[in-house]
DNA sequence: GGGATGACAGATTTCAATATCTGTCATCCC
DNA sequence: GGGATGACAGATATTGAAATCTGTCATCCC
């Protein structure tokens, strides 16, 4: 068993394989099995379902792909300034691997909404770090005090779901969509602010 | 040739009843015609194709949904005001249609999203109404004056989104809809506002 | 003449038979 | 013992033949 043995984590690397090979309505457990060399009861053993083992893709490429908010949400600079920063890595992240490999970014869209606990809990995350640039800011003065800090973050969030939604994706190429986005990020900022 | 001549809108009217009762799927022409009790043919003789059908029947539909926006855009009440008002308006008329009638809705979400052209000019003539909202509300000293009036009200319309565009529909109905529409729509008054 | 018709070709959809997949579990084998 | 296996039942997906639909047009009929 010493050196083949078989990990959660080789099951997961070769389901994200097929998922990107064959897409999310083509893979299937037998395939991943299949790419690992094992009979798909094997999996089983190490995923109840197809749903969880899926899930489990799904959560760490979310994960990944927004390895960097973090840092940028308890970083050095001002709130304002973070917040900017913040909104346009989430969208430039989003954005760059939609126009790198759309078949991929559709796979994970699709993968995505089908676990919507993974993405509840990822979404959650987000507005979480939003909301603490937000405290943050409030208690500089520079973003007024009425609001709760995690209400403010949702509504922040919501307001730029333009921008990172992926059901929105085809726009992100569009000529004046980086431009709109500014705007909003502007508008956003202003009705944050401190009168 | 007299009292059973065959109108466009009578053919409009019929292919929004089969629409209604097949769902957008699988709803036909040949449907529409025989609703109408003439050959399919005739009603190619009115429209140049199916989709320039659907598209009519989606035309209609899309302005009597929002039948009461331009009184509320040139009403006589401060603009800030006017902005709430309208932005209510709108939500309100989509979320009471997505509730009552929820299949109704979703062949309507179809048919919109597969008539692109239709969409876009609807969805300018919306962003037009707020456009004007918004330049009367510079003019009289109450928004801020930097920003083009029509850009802004895409931006504004861009950060509603959430409670206009259809596929959010779903969300419309949980319990902090409400509260977050009117949480947004505060933050976009504020971020308009002269300073 | 001008609008309605229905036969037609090619495209699309339906349907039922067939194949594959999901999830379980008794059994095997190191 | 503990992990891997593969046969199995029920669910889901694929496939190809048959049916229907879309769009055209020569013809009909008021």
């Amino acid at each position: 068993m010493a050196e083949t043995a078989l990990t959660t984590e080789q099951i997961i690397e070769a389901a994200e394989d097929v998922l990107r090979r064959f897409g999310p309505a083509k893979a299937t457990v037998v395939d991943v099995a299949r790419a690992l060399g094992v009979s798909h009861g094997t999996v089983y053993r190490h995923f109840p379902s197809k749903a969880a083992l899926r899930a489990a893709v799904t959560r760490r490429w979310l994960d990944r792909a927004h390895a960097a908010l973090p840092a940028i949400a308890t970083g050095s600079q001002s709130p304002d300034r973070r917040l900017r920063l913040w909104l346009e890595a989430l969208y430039g992240a989003k954005k760059r691997k939609a126009l790198d490999d759309p078949e991929l970014f559709a796979t994970y869209s699709v993968l995505a909404a089908e676990s919507g606990s993974v993405l509840d809990e990822h979404l959650t995350t987000l507005e979480s770090q939003l909301a603490v640039i937000i405290a943050e800011g409030q208690d500089d003065g520079i973003f007024a005090r009425d609001g709760d800090p995690l209400t403010l973050a949702q509504i922040v969030f919501q307001a730029t779901a333009r921008f990172h939604d992926p059901v929105y994706a085809p726009l992100w190429s569009a000529p004046a969509a980086d431009r709109d986005f500014a705007a909003l990020v502007g508008l956003v900022l202003r009705g944050l602010a401190a009168r």
